[in-house]
DNA sequence: CGTATTTCTTAACTTAAGTGAACAAGTTAT
DNA sequence: ATAACTTGTTCACTTAAGTTAAGAAATACG
């Protein structure tokens, strides 16, 4: 499982054995149940979160409905917007499965980022790396109807379609759950 | 103009008038005429943009036609993909108005960072808050309706409806040209 | 200046998403 | 084991966006 944190890590730089003992120390490794709610809209919550196994959605609750706007998945980072800005969060994160998580809080990322200039360096690549994908998928999600978008989603995501429900992935794809069992029969139709 | 930009940059580090220096030195400050085609779809160019007066655009080129799926405007930051990923451009950047733009290539970012720690530290936070906003953006997106959206852009960047042509706000909406005409007719209807 | 081009709007028609409801299958809890 | 809830599908109907085309208004350009 730790090994998983460092090859990620050493795609951006190389770490000492004095550099991965600190990370270490810092206890970051956690597992988490399928369900459990990380956070809540609201709160003011210090965490980021690294998934090594599993997968987390953020979802936001809007005239009483679930809307869910993203999964992360193996090997992916999310810094939540409150522990950015230090506001209450928007929305709600919480596990879709069982998971394996890093959890660091802010105050820890402060500490070994001055401590390790190489971290911050890091964070700076990982960060400005994760805004540039995110600005394609905006465009890519813009400049398509939900139907591309489900196409899409089986070409670079296939393990989302099958181990999230259907009803979480509709909001993700910008639709009704209605909308997206149509769709799927509309494309079934014209493969036959 | 240059206050424009230390002001900015307060906002993150406070720097030093040797440091201020060393990024004058840079000879950064360059004018555009609108039209101007700063990136080519296909391109690998090494440039980051900083709007200090004007407004730039991101567009694609799909199956003939312009798609729009970002503005910069003043204050805002943009390294395009082709220069984080050193692949070729899927899109394209031009000007919307003349403007003034801070224009540095990848080999200076990496020089000032280098010398200069606070720069690093400051990107590092620039690139985190602007993922995380760019996030929200996403999910707002995807969680209203191309009416709710226009609404909304009324709301928190009117400057954008007036200075920029329709039909490329109709994209930049995820809708064509004459559907947004239409719905702004709706609105107009609704009020009355 | 006037012509060409770009930009914006309107309209009629087509296609697809939203809505509300019903139902079946699967899951959870007691 | 059964009831309650969750999940996914289907259907009929409504609403809004896509498409194609035409024309008006504004802008650019020789």
């Amino acid at each position: 499982m730790q090994d998983l944190l460092f090859d990620f890590i050493s795609k951006y730089v190389s770490l000492t054995d004095d550099e991965k003992n600190a990370l270490l120390s810092l206890d970051l490794f956690h597992s988490v149940k399928k369900g459990t709610v990380l956070l809540k809209e609201g709160q003011k919550s210090p965490e980021s979160y690294f998934v090594l196994k599993g997968c987390i959605r953020v979802y936001y609750i809007i005239d009483g409905e679930e809307k869910t706007t993203a999964f992360y998945t193996e090997q992916d980072a999310l810094t939540p917007h409150c522990v950015i800005n230090k506001s209450p969060s928007d929305y709600f994160i919480s596990c879709v499965e069982d998971s394996i998580l890093l959890i660091s809080n802010s105050d820890m990322g402060v500490e070994i980022n001055s401590k390790f200039p190489k971290f911050e360096i890091m964070c700076r690549m990982l960060s400005e790396e994760l805004l540039a994908k995110r600005q394609l998928d905006f465009d890519e999600f813009k400049t398509s109807s939900p139907e591309q978008r489900y196409l899409n989603l089986l070409q670079k995501r296939p393990d989302l379609v099958q181990r999230v429900p259907q009803h979480q992935l509709a909001s993700y794809l910008g639709i009704k759950p209605q909308s997206l069992s149509r769709l799927r029969a509309r494309i079934l139709e014209k493969k036959s």
